[in-house]
DNA sequence: GTGCTTGTTGCAACACGTTGCGATAACCTG
DNA sequence: CAGGTTATCGCAACGTGTTGCAACAAGCAC
C-alpha cells in the first residue's frame, strides 16, 4: 500500500496529474506533443504493475477509448521509451514485454514452461557484461536481455514426471 | 573446402543422399514420415551456412518448389528441431533465426545497430548459467539465449559521431 | 496391388507488430 | 483569436508466424 506520508493534506489525487504534467513538459522540451491519445496510454501505464505485453496495452487502452489503433499505441510506446518511462524486451513467442518506470536497466528471466517472468539483478549479469566487453568489445544492452529456460518449480515437476 | 579424404572414389555426391537417408531413418524411427516437402527443405538447409531467418527459409524453399506454404516449412522445422538437426533462437525484431547442424548448444550475440550476429562459446556463458542455477535453481536454455547490444565496430562508430 | 491407419499438407483465418501516407490537430506567433 | 508548422493520428496494407480443419498420401499388412 506504500502510504502517502508526504502528502498529509490530501493531495494524493493530484499526484497522477503531476506525473502527467511532468511527462507533458518533457515531451514539449523535445518539441513533441501532448495529445489525448498519449494521455490515455499513460493512464493505462499508471495502472500497470510490472510487465505487460504490447497486445495487452492495446487492449487496455481500447477499454478506455475504443477508437484506439495499435499503431498509435506502439508508436507512443516508442516515444515513451525515448523518455525513459518504459522499456521493452522480447518475451516468449517473440512478443514484446513492456516494463513501466524502469528503476534501473535490468534483464529478465522467462520460464518457457510456465511463462513466469523474473527480473535479473545487476549482480547476476555483471560478470557476463564485463566478460563480453573485455573479450569482444561487445556492449550488452542489459535492458533488452531476456534469458529463457526453466524455473525451479517446472524443473522439479519435469524431474518428477521423468 | 574440407576435402573428401574419405571418399577417394567419387562418392561425394552420395553424401547428401546418405544424410537424407539418415534423416529418413530417424523420422521413421519415431513414427514420422518422409515426404517430398521435407526433402526439399532439407535440400535448402544443406545449402545454408550458419544462420537463416524463417522467412528466408520459406523463400528459398519456394524457389525450389513454388507451391510451398509457410505453415509446412515452420512445422517441418519444428520436427527437425526435435531431431536436433536445427535449433532456433529469436533475433532482432522478434524474428526467428535458425541454426543448422548445431554442434553444441550455444547462444548468440546480436548487434542491434548493424544486425551482425556471432556465436557465444560455452565459456562465455558458463558463469551466468552456473550462477542462475545455483542462485535461483533456474536452468538456462543456452541454445535459446540471444544477447542484444552493440558490437565493437558500431560502438566505435557511435563514439566517433558523438 | 488393395486397403487401412494416421502423420502431413494446404488453405484460410488469425495474432502481433510495422510502415507509408494523407488528413488532423497541437502548439507557437502575432 | 486567426493562421501557419509540423508532429501525430488513423487507415490500409504488409510481414512473420501460428493454428484449426478437412483432404491427402506415406507406410504398412495382406
Amino acid at each position: 500500500m506504500t502510504a502517502d506520508r508526504r502528502a498529509p493534506d490530501g493531495r494524493a489525487a493530484d499526484r497522477a496529474t503531476d506525473r502527467w504534467t511532468d511527462v507533458r513538459r518533457r515531451l514539449r522540451a523535445r518539441g513533441l506533443r501532448w495529445t489525448p491519445q498519449r494521455r490515455v496510454l499513460l493512464e493505462v501505464l499508471a495502472g500497470v504493475d510490472g510487465h505487460v505485453t504490447g497486445a495487452e496495452l492495446v487492449e487496455r487502452t481500447r477499454r478506455i477509448d475504443p477508437t484506439t489503433t495499435p499503431s498509435t499505441v506502439y508508436r507512443t510506446l516508442d516515444v515513451l521509451e525515448g523518455l525513459g518511462l518504459v522499456s521493452h524486451s522480447h518475451g516468449l513467442a517473440g512478443r514484446q514485454e513492456f516494463h513501466v518506470n524502469p528503476g534501473a536497466d535490468h534483464g529478465h528471466l522467462v520460464c518457457s514452461s510456465c511463462g513466469g517472468s523474473w527480473e535479473l539483478t545487476g549482480d547476476e549479469v555483471a560478470a557476463l557484461v564485463a566478460g563480453l566487453r573485455g573479450g569482444r568489445g561487445f556492449e550488452v544492452a542489459v535492458d533488452h536481455l531476456t534469458i529463457e529456460g526453466r524455473c525451479t518449480d517446472c524443473t522439479r515437476a519435469g524431474e518428477a514426471r521423468a
